[in-house]
DNA sequence: CAGTGAGCGAGCTTCCGCTTGACTT
C-alpha cells in the first residue's frame, strides 16, 4: 500500500508521474476543478463580503468520493495541481474537501513531466499560496456576477430566444466579429494603378528568360497611368544600379494552444475544436505534451533530443539553439510548449492524428534550427524618355536552414507575389523590352475572422484561456450570435492598360471575383443587436481592455497587495447600480432600420428584430390597419437589406391556383419554403424557388409526396390525433410532437392496434420513460 | 412541423476555467 497520495489535474499526467515516482506514491487525478459556485442566488453572499458558496457538482461527486477514501488511508497527501491561479485554487479546494490542514499540506509544482523536474519538485514542497487562491476567487466571482446579472437583462430587454447570454469573454468576442462586419460593410474600396514592366535577358545558361520590374509608386488615376505609359513610348531601358543585400528569416516559436489552432486552420483546414480533439487524442496516448498551454518553453530533455535529431538528420550547421520569449503578457506558463514526447518519432500510426502530429513535430524541430539565408538583389532600371526609374527585385536562397522542414503559414493570401529570381545583370546593360502594363488594384477591407484568427485576436487582448478558446467559439455560435459560413463573391471590372513592344497603348477590361469568403465568422442580426445593447449600457465590461485592467488587479491580489473582496466591491457597486438603471430605463432593443416608404400604401417600411427573428414590416402596430410582416431570408441582414429586397419578400405567400379542387399556395415557413394544399404542407424541393415556381411544377410534387406519406402511415386515429407510422426502426406511435416506441410484439401487429391499446401504451411510456430520464433520477 | 410579430399572469434560460467521458431514437 502506497504511503503517499499525490493528486494532479489530468489522468494522463497521473499515469506518467506514477511511473516516475514509483512504489511509495499513488498518483491520482481530480479532473480539473472539483468545486464550483452554487447556482442559487449566484452562489455569492452579497451582504457578507461576497463570500462564495461552493458545492461539488454532480459529475464530480464520484471523483471526490474516491479521493476522500484514498486520502484517509494515505500517510501524506501531496497536492500537485498546475502552477497557475486556477491550479492553486484547485489545490485549496482539494484541501478543503479532503479535510487537509492547509498549513501542513504539501504543495508541489512542476512545469514539465520529466523525471528530474518531478523529483526536484518532490524534494522541495511548499504550502498553498492563499493570495493566489484569492486572486482566483476574485476572477471566479467577478465572472459569475457579470454573467448572471447581465444575461437576465438581455432576457428582459431583447427576448427573442431563450438562453440569451452575456459574459466578460463571450460578449467581447462577439463584439470583435460585429465590428469587423460593419467595417467591411462601410468600406469604400479605392482603386489605383500598379505599373509593371517585362524584359527579357539571358540567364547563366544563355537561355532567354523574362523578368519583371515594378514601376514608380502607386498611380492614383487611370489618366495618370495612361500618361505614364505614353511617356515611355520609344524608350530605351538600361540597368542604372545594382544592389545586393543579405537577408534572413528566423523560425517561429514552438506551439502554444493558440498558435497550434492557427496553423492547423491555415495548413490543414481544421476547425479549432477539431484541432483540440485530435491533440487530446495524441496527448492521451502519450505522444505529445499537454495541449492546453500558453508557454513556448521546451524542457532541457526535449532540447537535447531535438539537437540530436537535427544534427543526425541534417548536420551541425542546421542546428541553432533558441530560447523563445512569450509575447503574450497574460501567459501563466504552467506547462511546456506543445511538442512531441519523443522527438525520434517522426510520425504516428493513427491516420486521424497523423497530420496534426507531423505539424507539431516539424514546428518543434524547426524552432531549434538555423536561420534561412537569402541574397536580395535590387536592380534600378532607367527609362530614356522619362526621369522615373523601374526597380526589379530578386531573391536567391543561399541556405535553407529551418525552411528545410517548416514554414509558418499566413492568414491572408498575399496579393504581392513573392520575389522570384533575376537573371544576372550588369550596370549600364541595355534591356530588351517586352511590354509594360498598368493594372488597376483595389484596396481591401480587413478580412472577416476565421475561428483561428479570432483566437489569435482574443489571445492578444488577454481574453479567454487555452482551455476556453474552443468552447467560447461554440458558445457564441450556439447562442446564435455568430455563424460560420461561406459567402459568394461579386464580379467587378478591372482596367488594364498595356504598352506593347510596337509602342501601341491598348486598354482591356477583365473581370475578377471579389469578397468571396470561406468558413468565416459572420455576426447574426441577433449578435449585432445584443452587442449594440451591451455597448450602449455596459461600456466598461465591453471595453476591449476590461480584462487586461482587471488582470492587473488580480495580480495585485496574488501579490498580497489588495484584498479580493475589496476589489470585487469596487467593481460590483457601480456595475450593479448600472444593471438596475438599465432594467428600469432602457428600451427594448430591436435594431430597427427604416428602408423607405411603400408606394402602394404610403406607409413606412422598416427592418427590425421581431419576436421570432429578423423581419421587415410595412406600417406600424398602432395603425388602424394591421401591418404586414415578412421574415428575412437566412442570407439577409437587417443592416444591409435594401428597400427593393424587402419589397420582394412581401410577394409571399403566393396563390398559384387550384389543384384537385383545392387552392395551392407557397410560402416560407420555419423550416424553409413549402406548399400548402388541402390543409397539408409539403416542403419544396431544393431547386424550386418559392418566388417563381408554377402550379404545373408543384402539382406532381404534391401528388408524389402525398403518396410517400400515405405509405408511411399504418393507422390514423383522427379524433385523438394519434398516428401509427412506419419509421426507419419499424412501426411507432406519434402523438403531436412526441414519438413512442413499440415493443417487438406490438410492432408485429401494428395494423391491428386499437385506440385503447395505443392510449395505454402512451400512458405506460409517459409514466415509465425509457432509460435517459431514469438515469438522471438515479444520479440525483 | 409550416402561427406568430406582445409581456399583470408561469417558469425557464445564464458566467469562465479546470478536466474527461458516454450518451442513440
Amino acid at each position: 500500500m502506497a504511503k503517499n497520495l499525490l493528486i494532479v489535474e489530468s489522468p494522463a499526467k497521473a499515469k506518467t508521474i506514477e511511473k516516475i515516482l514509483g512504489g511509495d506514491f499513488e498518483v491520482k487525478s481530480c479532473y480539473g476543478h472539483i468545486r464550483d459556485l452554487e447556482k442559487d442566488d449566484m452562489g455569492i453572499d452579497l451582504n457578507n463580503n461576497y463570500t462564495p458558496r461552493y458545492m461539488v457538482p454532480e459529475d464530480k461527486e464520484k471523483v471526490v468520493k474516491e479521493l476522500k477514501s484514498l486520502a484517509k488511508k494515505a500517510d501524506e497527501v501531496w497536492l500537485a495541481s498546475d502552477e497557475d491561479r486556477e491550479g492553486e485554487s484547485i489545490s485549496w479546494h482539494l484541501a478543503e474537501v479532503l479535510g487537509l490542514d492547509p498549513v501542513n499540506t504539501k504543495r508541489i509544482v512542476f512545469h514539465e513531466i520529466t523525471a528530474p523536474a518531478i523529483k526536484k519538485a518532490v524534494a522541495s514542497p511548499r504550502r498553498i499560496n492563499m493570495d493566489l487562491v484569492n486572486a482566483q476567487q476574485a476572477r471566479r466571482v467577478l465572472d459569475r456576477l457579470v454573467g448572471f446579472e447581465l444575461s437576465p437583462v438581455l432576457w428582459r430587454k431583447i427576448g427573442m430566444q431563450r438562453s440569451l447570454s452575456a459574459g466578460r469573454v463571450q460578449s467581447v468576442a462577439v463584439r470583435l466579429i460585429a465590428e469587423r462586419e460593419r467595417e467591411i460593410n462601410a468600406f469604400k474600396s479605392e482603386s489605383s494603378y500598379k505599373v509593371e514592366a517585362f524584359f527579357s535577358a539571358k540567364d547563366i545558361n544563355s537561355k532567354s528568360v523574362t523578368f519583371k520590374a515594378d514601376g514608380p509608386a502607386k498611380i492614383s488615376s487611370q489618366q495618370t497611368a495612361l500618361q505614364f505609359l505614353e511617356s515611355c513610348k520609344g524608350a530605351a531601358y538600361k540597368v542604372a544600379d545594382i544592389q545586393v543585400k543579405p537577408a534572413k528569416r528566423t523560425p517561429a516559436a514552438p506551439f502554444t494552444t493558440s498558435t497550434l489552432q492557427q496553423e492547423a486552420s491555415r495548413k490543414l483546414g481544421y476547425s479549432v475544436s477539431k484541432t483540440m480533439l485530435l491533440a487530446q487524442k495524441l496527448y492521451e496516448s502519450g505522444q505529445i505534451t499537454y495541449m492546453r498551454t500558453d508557454s513556448v518553453n521546451l524542457s532541457d530533455t526535449a532540447m537535447g533530443d531535438i539537437r540530436n535529431e537535427i544534427t543526425q538528420s541534417y548536420g551541425n550547421n542546421y542546428y541553432q539553439s533558441r530560447q523563445y520569449k512569450n509575447k503574450n503578457e497574460s501567459a501563466q506558463e504552467a506547462h511546456e510548449a506543445i511538442r512531441p514526447t519523443y522527438m525520434n518519432a517522426h510520425t504516428v500510426d493513427d491516420q486521424d492524428t497523423r497530420r496534426l502530429y507531423e505539424l507539431i513535430w516539424k514546428r518543434t524541430i524547426a524552432s531549434q534550427m538555423s536561420d534561412a539565408e537569402f541574397e536580395k538583389t535590387i536592380a534600378k532600371i532607367s527609362i530614356s524618355t522619362n526621369k522615373d526609374q523601374l526597380s526589379a527585385t530578386g531573391e536567391v536562397m543561399k541556405f535553407d536552414g529551418f525552411l528545410k522542414v517548416y514554414l509558418e503559414g499566413k492568414d491572408e493570401e498575399d496579393e504581392e507575389d513573392t520575389d522570384g529570381m533575376l537573371p544576372p545583370l550588369t550596370v549600364s546593360q541595355t534591356l530588351d523590352f517586352t511590354k509594360m502594363t498598368a493594372t488597376e488594384k483595389f484596396t481591401r477591407p480587413a478580412p472577416r475572422y476565421t475561428e483561428a484568427s479570432l483566437v489569435k485576436k482574443m489571445e492578444e487582448l488577454g481574453i479567454g484561456r487555452p482551455s476556453t478558446y474552443a468552447p467560447t467559439i461554440s458558445t457564441i455560435m450556439k447562442r446564435n450570435y455568430v455563424e460560420k459560413r461561406d459567402k459568394e463573391g461579386v464580379k467587378r471590372d478591372v482596367n488594364i492598360l498595356e504598352l506593347t513592344k510596337k509602342d501601341e497603348v491598348k486598354k482591356e477590361v477583365i473581370q475578377e471575383n471579389t469578397g468571396a469568403e470561406k468558413s468565416k465568422l459572420f455576426p447574426t442580426d441577433l449578435g449585432l443587436v445584443v452587442t449594440d445593447f451591451l455597448k450602449q449600457h455596459f461600456q466598461k465590461v465591453m471595453d476591449y481592455n476590461f480584462t487586461a485592467k482587471i488582470e492587473e488587479e488580480f495580480d495585485e491580489i496574488a501579490g498580497g497587495k489588495l484584498k479580493w473582496n475589496n476589489m470585487i466591491d469596487g467593481f460590483y457597486k457601480p456595475f450593479h447600480s448600472n444593471i438596475e438603471v438599465t432594467l428600469e430605463t432602457a428600451e427594448r432593443a430591436k435594431g430597427e432600420r427604416e428602408l423607405g416608404v411603400d408606394a402602394a400604401s404610403g406607409k413606412k417600411v422598416i427592418a427590425r428584430m421581431g419576436r421570432y427573428g429578423p423581419m421587415v414590416q410595412i406600417g406600424h402596430q398602432d395603425d388602424e390597419e394591421k401591418p404586414r410582416f415578412a421574415k428575412l431570408k437566412a442570407s439577409q441582414s437587417i443592416e444591409t437589406i435594401s428597400y427593393d429586397e424587402a419589397m420582394e419578400l412581401f410577394k409571399l405567400p403566393r396563390m398559384l391556383g387550384e389543384f384537385e379542387g383545392s387552392d395551392v399556395s407557397v410560402n416560407i415557413g420555419r423550416f424553409g419554403p413549402y406548399a400548402a394544399h388541402d390543409k397539408k404542407f409539403y416542403s419544396l424541393n431544393k431547386e424550386m424557388d418559392p418566388y417563381s415556381v408554377t402550379l404545373e411544377e408543384i402539382a406532381p410534387m404534391i401528388a408524389e409526396k402525398r403518396q410517400a406519406k400515405d405509405e408511411r402511415t399504418i393507422k390514423v386515429f383522427e379524433k385523438e390525433k394519434i398516428q401509427v407510422l412506419k419509421g426507419p426502426y419499424g412501426p411507432y406511435i406519434k402523438q403531436g410532437l412526441r414519438n413512442y416506441k413499440l415493443s417487438k410484439e406490438q410492432q408485429e401487429r401494428a395494423a391491428e392496434l386499437t385506440i385503447e391499446e395505443v392510449k395505454a401504451i402512451i400512458e405506460e411510456l409517459k409514466a415509465n420513460p425509457p432509460k435517459k430520464v431514469a438515469r438522471k433520477k438515479k444520479a440525483k
